[in-house]
DNA sequence: GAAGTAAGTTACTTGAAAGTAAGTTTGAGT
DNA sequence: ACTCAAACTTACTTTCAAGTAACTTACTTC
């Protein structure tokens, strides 16, 4: 039952990874019971160290939010813009849609606590909203990318916000669904995805009067 | 500057009246700042009573949340009651959405409170999930029987299930984003809630062998 | 107009979580 | 094999919110 380490069962690590590793816990249980109703007690029994440990690398409890948050929202961007490298919109759309999806599943916690922390105020809400508010605009520019040249873009971008709401909120609910209903091939589960999206897609194609 | 009340400038409430305010204010208050964050004395406070007065009525915290909880829960599977005496499955199905829509705007701090309930543990969680299950199975049901008679009940139900999943999912997903996109009518609201259902609908029948 | 009860208060106890000071272990370099 | 810093702990103080006991005020009803 050996820890990782350099030799024996000793569980020190070096500071970054030990950061990194309080990051994710903290992460974690602070979506499943939320912010206020996690102690730093806690998580720091979950890492297997103490309190003044987390205090020493993040300073205090709004300070491991904050490093929480600034850390998720830097990745999220950097994998944005990578996307904007794609020429095509929609293969673009498709990408994007991946690459959000992904995020969202691999880093479901940290996103729940982002997207929670955005309510109330104060600067940590300020900045999460600022990670929100580049996601959801890049959502929004790409889906947008899909009207025709005539239509003023304020104006798709507008129109087509709710989409991509939609869009992402059926897909999460697909990933339950198969969660929940035994006995549901994968292949029988992506068919489904795709076509919906494919349905989604048309609708906002005529939302934004384009023949299909 | 005087209140309400049988005469004078008295702030005392008969216990309906002053129950049904405390939820009022507690689910705005948990709303903007979260169930943890918020004390009981600032919720006294904000009704203009101490903090006993709460707890000689609603028990204790959860206690409080649990009422909150079950009174909204309560209107919610009374107008779904309401709907199934609707007998054709496409006007129940946009009726039904069309509720849900109607209860997120006359109610709105309290469905974010419900919503942010569901996640986590505990038995709160498990009542406020238990609601949306009603939901889904509900919307399963009714989705199911846009099926030809021919096919076996059973079977529909299976095939429809991934969207009755993903509808939801569209929903709650649209209901964030109404809840999080400023200056948005109602009339907008529910047209575009009702492309998308448009939309899946089509999706549906076509994949229950249903000429549309 | 006295009595009873519902509405409300003050003033407390308790428990838990934030934050800290001062000390101990361990490993890496010279 | 010594030293020094970084990783880590124990053992506190402080603060704040949950919950309660005992008391007061006002409305209603006969």
């Amino acid at each position: 039952m050996g820890e990782e380490g350099p030799r024996n069962g000793s569980r020190r690590l070096p500071r970054a990874a030990r950061e990194a590793q309080i990051l994710q816990v903290a992460a974690e249980m602070f979506a499943a019971q939320g912010f206020h109703a996690t102690s730093m007690d806690d998580v720091a029994a979950a890492c297997g160290v103490t309190k003044p440990m987390i205090y020493s690398y993040f300073g205090s409890k709004p300070g491991l939010l904050a490093a929480l948050l600034e850390r998720t929202g830097a990745e999220l961007l950097g994998g944005l813009a990578l996307m904007a490298a794609i020429p095509d919109p929609e293969a673009r759309i498709r990408a994007t849609l991946d690459l959000l999806i992904t995020r969202l599943y691999e880093q479901t916690a940290s996103w729940r606590v982002i997207l929670s922390a955005m309510r109330g105020d104060g600067p940590l809400a300020e900045r999460a909203r600022g990670y929100r508010a580049a996601l959801i605009h890049a959502m929004l520019i790409t889906l947008a990318e899909l009207a025709p040249p005539g239509l003023h873009r304020a104006i798709a971008r507008r129109r087509v916000s709710p989409y991509a709401y939609a869009l992402l909120g059926a897909a999460e609910a697909g990933s339950e669904w198969w969660l929940n209903t035994p006995g549901v091939s994968r292949v029988e589960t992506t068919a489904t995805a795709s076509r919906v999206l494919d349905a989604m897609l048309a609708l906002i194609r005529r939302d934004l009067d384009i023949p299909v």
